[in-house]
DNA sequence: TATATTTTCAATAGACCTATAGAATTAGAA
DNA sequence: TTCTAATTCTATAGGTCTATTGAAAATATA
């Protein structure tokens, strides 16, 4: 039985944890067996039901611990008192760069967590519909201060950010000589001011 | 053994190839059995092999299935006459819709086609890689006709455009409800003018 | 050192899955 | 109808995978 009183057992946990993101976001959820990350781990693949009590266990804990940071990154940004674009470069800052941390993690959400029972998907769905609606909430008041155009749909201005950070996001992950700051302040300038000359 | 010849072999194939692209979009590639796709189709797991030499072919054959008509559009538009906004649009328009065409194919295309083996996924490669740079080309052009900004990075460009109807794509498949028209418009809104009011 | 507790291991059952082979069935041509 | 080729089926070998169990090793505690 597992000593979850001692830190040590909740550090070799979160191990056991990135090991699974990191092995996810490689070959998939379906692609990967409780094998792989053992292996990843340096440990055997029994052992690994010490730390999860199934491979789907698993999965829910590294969606978890791709979306505890980021939304609580969001959190703190549409709290904060900078004006629209501020909080605008903050977030894609935060969003895009999460990619290359954890492991992967917050790829293997995006792309995994539909597999998830019902059940379980339900508060990852909370937490990631509360940072859809901060954003949202972001977009709100640019369009009040003035700072966004009155005809936006900030629902899908929301998305939109979201859905662009993860696209690239995705390729930041894949093509580890991309330089994140150039990625960033592209789309910055893309959702703000689009194509189009004027 | 299949009579190649006569087209009807062919033609029951390509349904088997929909079958394939329905489930695989469902449950993903290493999540559904030879046998949820047989069952899709109506016949039993086994026959299947009638028409696949294993599984992976299926998912190969899917892939094609998606880029196909999608790049063809993509030469259609590229080589048309008419002004940089309108091949924006048309773009959009076009990969938008196919995610609600093709029974998910181009999804599983987006999704799948990294856990294909190098040298089977080198062909869909130069397949998207194709598209992106007539895209591209779009774009380069916009720029010498002065409706694009000078400042802009095509390749960045093209494959935000990419991204952007890949994130609705997915969630035009998921929520059937969705006006695809509307997701179009505001696509091409975003993308031709961004959220900045000026 | 001796004892108790935590952590890892080896071994395996039981389920499921891919791919094959040969038999049975169906459709089409003669 | 009869024969032939095309299509689907049943049955199964052979493999991989998840999860369990009880023993062994490592670590902490006294």
């Amino acid at each position: 039985m597992p000593n979850t009183a001692t830190g040590k057992y909740h550090q070799h946990r979160q191990d056991a944890i990135r090991s699974a993101a990191a092995v996810f976001a490689e070959k998939g959820y379906h692609g990967s067996s409780t094998g792989d990350i053992a292996e990843h781990l340096g440990i055997k693949q029994g052992s690994l039901y010490y730390y999860f009590k199934s491979k789907e266990e698993a999965l829910v804990e590294v969606c978890l611990y791709a979306m505890r940071d980021y939304v609580q990154q969001m959190d703190t940004i549409a709290a904060s008192e900078q004006p629209f674009e501020a909080k605008l470069i903050a977030t894609i800052t935060s969003h895009v760069s999460k990619y290359r941390e954890h492991n992967g993690a917050l790829k293997v959400y995006h792309a995994e967590r539909l597999y998830l029972p019902k059940a379980k998907r339900e508060k990852l769905y909370r937490l990631g519909s509360g940072y859809r609606q901060k954003l949202e909430g972001i977009f709100e008041q640019g369009v009040q201060s003035g700072a966004v155009r009155e005809t936006t749909d900030c629902r899908f201005a929301a998305q939109a950010v979201i859905g662009i950070c993860n696209a690239w996001g995705e390729l930041i992950v894949r093509d580890p000589e991309m330089d994140l700051f150039d990625v960033i302040q592209k789309c910055t300038a893309l959702l703000s001011n689009g194509f189009i000359n004027k």
